[in-house]
DNA sequence: ACACTTTTTTAGAATCATTATAAACTACAA
DNA sequence: TTGTAGTTTATAATGATTCTAAAAAAGTGT
């Protein structure tokens, strides 16, 4: 398996389960964005045995700590994730309650000018919302 | 009541509770970040009378869509409110879990180069996440 | 003040995403 | 193979938020 390896450095023991979601959520060219129950749907199509709802979340969140996903910050009831973990931005569209995502190219440079003492940046992130 | 006329208005009674809510929220020169059960302490707090919890969660919705309050799109298990309605963006210590504003002037003008086809930005906001 | 309508408040129940539990199962190495 | 730590699972618990429906308050007209 192409992902076991990557599991193992990882410190997570590559089990059918962590497999079958990695083939899911990174065994395609493009990136996505996807909620919890997004997923569960997800697996439940390309795979023919189904998993529990809790390893659903416990490896999301294993694979978000490893830095393999990216949790989005924005208000819904549901928590949305992505599987682009490079620097980007977002517009969010209120309507279709859909996250689009906004490369860093697209949105110029950001220079944060306010500096708070004893700590230091660990991301910048725009959410741009967008309305008909 | 110095609330009063600013409630009518807006199309809202001007009730007891929610005269009560504006003194917390508004009667202040500083603006800040609350959740829910936040100001549910700060009105205990500031009043003798309490107020229901449904009835601060109703005052909180109702105030923000007559644009008096903004949510902040954040990953938290709360939600996050500010009376700080103008356009501005925000720190996030993860630490302390707390919010601090971070005023356009303190970030360069925002230009989002990339287009959605039939809709238009309903605003910007950037999230600076902090860390020791 | 009174009668009438509409809005608001309220306690409690319901909802629902997420997390915790604890027993069964699995990976892995000695 | 045997032991152990890690993982999965069904299910229960949690907790923020929303819903419900009855009581209270506010507004309106007389
Ligand atoms: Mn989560
Ligand atoms: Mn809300
Ligand atoms: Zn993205
Ligand atoms: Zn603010």
């Amino acid at each position: 398996m192409k992902y076991t390896e990557k599991l193992r450095n990882s410190g997570l023991r590559p089990t059918k389960q962590r497999l079958q979601i990695c083939e899911v959520l990174f065994n395609t060219d493009k990136t996505f964005h996807f909620t919890i129950n997004e997923l569960e749907q997800k697996i439940k199509k390309q795979t023919n045995n189904k998993i529990s709802l809790a390893t659903v979340y416990n490896t999301v969140h294993a694979f978000e700590k490893k830095g393999y996903l990216k949790q989005i910050p924005i208000n819904s009831s549901e928590t949305y994730f992505d599987t682009n973990v490079t620097d980007h931005h977002h517009f969010y569209d209120l309507k279709e309650e859909k996250l689009i995502d906004l490369e860093n190219s697209d949105v110029g440079p950001i220079n944060i000018l306010k500096k708070i003492n004893g700590k230091k940046i660990k991301s910048v992130e725009v959410l741009v919302k967008l309305e008909d």
